[in-house]
DNA sequence: CATGAATGAGCGTTCATTCAT
DNA sequence: GATGAATGAACGCTCATTCAT
């Protein structure tokens, strides 16, 4: 087997894997150990391929916010209205962080610590996520659904950080809001997506 | 000396140092002999007040969102127009969490772990200061400023969650705000404070 | 209260509540906090009463060996035939045993460490219920029914040792004896007790 | 080295210090520091071979009890006349007793807790055990100097049990029988070995 | 290239004991 | 005489990482 393909496999696989045991037992809990073991090589090879735990993380979590940022060109980029299209990216970040919660709310819960070469690629993803809110947006003003007043880049940053507030606390507080007001997490999510939409509307 | 003033000594002691020191490294980063040393106690006497790491780190939280409650209800209360006291409000959450980012992203990233006693009182705090926020937009609707359709309790939470997730994107992407938007922190919160409030306004 | 009175007290009240302890939790596993707290009274003032934790064990063995003593003595010297004081001096210190089986087993096995004055004691103890032990046999020699060619302290030492092997096995394998060989710890022990009896019977 | 090789060559060196040091300082007493510092290897490395100190502690015993059985077999099947093989077995038991003293004490008095695989290893060798002393008492009805009235198996159990308690006392009061009855060890079991085959015999 | 084997450094927690008041 | 308060010293155990083969 070509050496780049083999690369490829093993590595993929050690993701897999250690993003199975992160979601489910967080970062310190899962040990390097368990990893290995489920990727099903041994540990010495898997610090072949990954130089640190940390390592594993920072690559992982970059992985998963290609994935989201894929999501995210393609609902900017989807057929309909602009509130079509702006809802579906919603429902999209909603959707991943619900599959992979301890990821995405450690992705976002650090991207200050970006020390290296891997975080430099992370925060290149998240300045690309930011560009497609920004793309939306600047849908919106041109079918002048959105006020013209508005910075769009700030705004962008501004949709995209209230909506990774907004998710985590849907998800975690899903209980409380069906006990105590009676709404699921679906209309919640909805009507907070609402009311930040109308925030830049005409 | 007497018991109860040294409980409240040692205790105060433990958790500053404590705070100090999860801020710096985080929670798992942080041994008991770090905190006991800073304390200027011993391990032992630590744990004669604190039952576990895990009790000092909920403790802590517990008291730091206790100080934001005061903070909230002291800006919904404040004088000034509707709008004076929602800034007020953010400003000072911001600014809370400026100064602990590590306690307060913890603290909003776990309240639904809702197991035990002093748990409960972070539920009930947490709770509080959704209220604080509900008092305020519900002033809003009487002065007539804010929209009379809205859901107060949820849009009480939904302000309080994006809150919590503009501002520590705005503290982690200060840099990134000055050199691509040359657009300073402050100005960011205040458009991103505002953007969000005209989602509830008439 | 006069200071004698005063330290019986104390002492008693120690001594109960480690015996209670060290019998549900073993010598290890019990803290002399868990003592002091069930006695009533602080950790320090133990320590007036105690100078260690070895101590408290030691006394509290050397009380439990005196009441066997009181038990043994009254067995030998009680009212019927050498076998009827036989078989209830056997059985008194089964019961001893089943009531109290961490503290005889302990008492018994640890028999070597005599190093220091209430260890001396425990010895003397140990010498008398031997002595006891020995009574009976003297007795049995002086009826008749015991064989005239036995040395006297060693078959006591040997009855008593061997009774003080039977009797934790009896309780340890109650259930084997039973699913295996359908007979009761009781008809074991009686058994037991008979077969011994008959190596020193004419 | 080949894998299996160092299993056995680490299980082995483990055991042989941990059974030199419980049976200097006791089991509690005995720390997996020092048991691996004794073996000359790191505490990490040992834990790979054992997976706590318990763990070391079950093993050993099982190996000991597996090491008396080999003897107690091969005393009972050995050459002589029932009672030369009943002696063989008594002495051969008491000379292990008395090197390993704490091991043997420690698993006569724990065979009742039968949880985990390992020991259930060890209720099996127990049970063999039972079975060579059990044979031994057969061969001696068969020979016709064994009461033909007598239950095997409880008798097995009482011989063995007997043994057990008769062999610690003996080799904790050497000095007290030395210097009280000017009798020596050996003596003295020889004549308990005699009583307790005397209450089988004919 | 892959890995079996090893480990140093550290962790949270416990507890018998002491001592100033 | 009694105790509240403090602690030093361990303890069993884990784990990310390395390295010879």
């Amino acid at each position: 087997m070509r050496k780049v393909i083999l690369i490829e496999i093993h590595t993929e696989a050690v993701l897999r894997a250690a993003g199975k045991l992160f979601e489910k037992k967080g970062y310190e809990a899962t040990s390097t150990d368990d990893i290995a073991k489920r990727t099903g090589i041994s540990k010495s090879t898997m610090y072949e391929y990954f130089k640190s735990k940390q390592d594993i993380w920072d690559r992982l979590v970059l992985k998963y916010m290609e994935l989201l940022l894929d999501d995210v060109k393609k609902a900017a980029a989807s057929e309909g209205s602009f509130e079509d299209r702006y809802y579906k990216l919603c429902f999209d970040v909603a959707s991943k962080f619900e599959e992979h919660p301890v990821i995405y709310k450690g992705a976002l819960g650090k991207t200050s610590v970006v020390t290296d070469n891997e975080n430099n690629k992370l925060q290149i993803v998240f300045e690309e996520i930011n560009e497609a809110f920004a793309g939306l947006i600047r849908n919106g003003i041109e079918e002048g659904v959105v006020r013209k007043d508005i910075d769009i880049y700030p705004a962008a940053l501004l949709m995209w950080s209230s909506i990774s507030g907004i998710i985590p606390v849907a998800i975690d507080k899903e209980e409380y809001l069906n006990s105590r007001f009676n709404i699921s997490k679906k209309e919640y999510l909805k009507k907070a997506f609402e009311t930040l939409l109308d925030g830049i509307l005409k």
